[in-house]
DNA sequence: GACAAATGACTACAAATGTAATATTTTGTC
DNA sequence: GACAAAATATTACATTTGTAGTCATTTGTC
């Protein structure tokens, strides 16, 4: 059973990105990883956490005294869910047109066009 | 001298993309070509387009006696900015992991496989 | 155990967005 | 030229987002 994934607005993303790399923390410990990153208030952060608390897309635990962050979505559920949505609104939902044009428009190293080129024979296999 | 671009709210991207594919058109057309794809009331297409008219993206022409709306911005312009924030977002700014993913989710047909895999070998020759 | 410091909860508030309704002006028709 | 139909302009309103501030509570310290 597939959980709905709430929706993460743009800011949000930054939180979550923080979580999902480091796993369970206090919001001080988001703020500090975010600190340098961003400019927003510690509130901000403060602020961007509640919410997604309050969307389901972070859990709280009360580790002794504090209570500590972690991400309640899977990383890469929200991706896929993210650039779905984003290929739909943007490339009218075809993904070759798109993946054309970010293959055109990127500067690839000869490995990374290596690795790529793995997958596209992988599902020419499969 | 390169415009700013405006920010285009997603469901404002129907409207633009309407524009951009039939060119110059009144209110109506624009409801006409999108009805079936979209469930907005004509108002609410009609709003779309005020904002964007109001944002720069998109211009008016009395052509005879009624407006004619056609798009005051780029498409590919759109799409790139709109691509290079979405990479930034969700992929923290590195295409290849962004790319990578794309082409793992991607349902490609043989043909296609084959089309990017052209790109690949041209970039890689180049 | 009183009090400052740290933390979390509640509140704020403007701009953008989604989704329209109502009001006004223009135009074609009789 | 009056009036209905069509088009445009103005207004509405709840939600979400960005960006915090203030209030309340917990905890460590003396």
């Amino acid at each position: 059973m597939k959980k709905e994934l709430p929706r993460i607005a743009d800011s949000e993303w930054r939180v979550m990105q923080v979580l999902w790399e480091h796993g369970p923390q206090t919001a001080n410990d988001v703020v500090n990883a975010l600190s340098g990153e961003v400019n927003w208030k510690p509130r901000t952060i403060k602020t961007l956490i509640s919410r997604l608390v309050k969307k389901g897309a972070v859990k709280v635990t009360e580790e002794g005294y504090r209570y500590q962050y972690s991400a309640a979505v899977d990383e890469s559920a929200c991706i896929r869910s993210e650039t779905k949505s984003f290929i739909r609104r943007v490339y009218q939902g075809t993904m070759t047109p798109a993946i054309a044009a970010f293959l055109e428009d990127a500067d690839l190293s000869a490995q990374e066009i290596d690795d790529l080129q793995e997958i596209l024979d992988k599902k020419k296999g499969g």
